[in-house]
DNA sequence: CCCCTATATTGACGACCGACTATATAGATG
DNA sequence: CATCTATATAGTCGGTCGTCAATATAGGGG
């Protein structure tokens, strides 16, 4: 129930920008920079934010840091979102949506 | 992909509260005022921004106003983490979610 | 060594947030 | 109508947030 750090986190469209990135796999701090219409200790400041709301691991290679998601308070929010699935997805929507991951196309 | 009201109106835990409270079905916002340890003008703030995320409903009965969970933002989220679940969840771990909905205990 | 590059930290500033008290609104009830 | 009750709105205050420019740190390459 301590999940309102990763809302929190995720309630900038900047930060929700730098976790969709991770998406794809780890990155260097740079890309983000790049990335972002915003100056550059701006984006070390929402790379410090969701550091600290455990949304993402940090490593050093050289003068860089590459970041990558860390999954687990997405898996926490998918876990939360658990007792109001029954408002959206019928049964058979939940099949589904597990049969399109597991045989795609 | 414009998820991030839904992300800061969640990412209070009054507000989080409230939204809990609303998973068991429609109540007047004086319940909130009970459960919550706030005065009535703040929790009656935070339905105002519940409903201006899309989380809330609200239709009045002579002087009470009911609030009922709008679940379309929590699905919106839902739809949002797919392209993360494979981090966490394995498909095995799918089945089983949803075979745990389909036949509980 | 010196400098260039990548990133973090500091400090300032305006905007916004969550809280409160006080007051307004509006339906119910006598 | 007078009044009580349920809820919303207004106004204020201190704290936090997102941003920037300036500076610090630290690794790599000449």
């Amino acid at each position: 129930m301590q999940m309102t750090p990763a809302f929190a986190a995720l309630a900038d469209p900047h930060r929700l920008a730098i976790v969709a990135m991770l998406a794809d796999g780890e990155r260097p701090a740079g890309d983000f920079v790049q990335a972002l219409p915003v100056a550059q200790p701006t984006v070390s400041r929402h790379l410090s934010v969701l550091r600290e709301a455990g949304l993402v691991r940090v490593r050093k290679a050289g003068v860089q840091r590459l970041y990558s998601l860390d999954p687990r308070p997405l898996a926490e929010i998918d876990a939360w979102l658990e007792p109001y699935r029954r408002f959206w997805s019928s049964k058979l929507d939940a099949l589904e949506a597990h049969l399109d991951r597991e045989f795609p196309q």
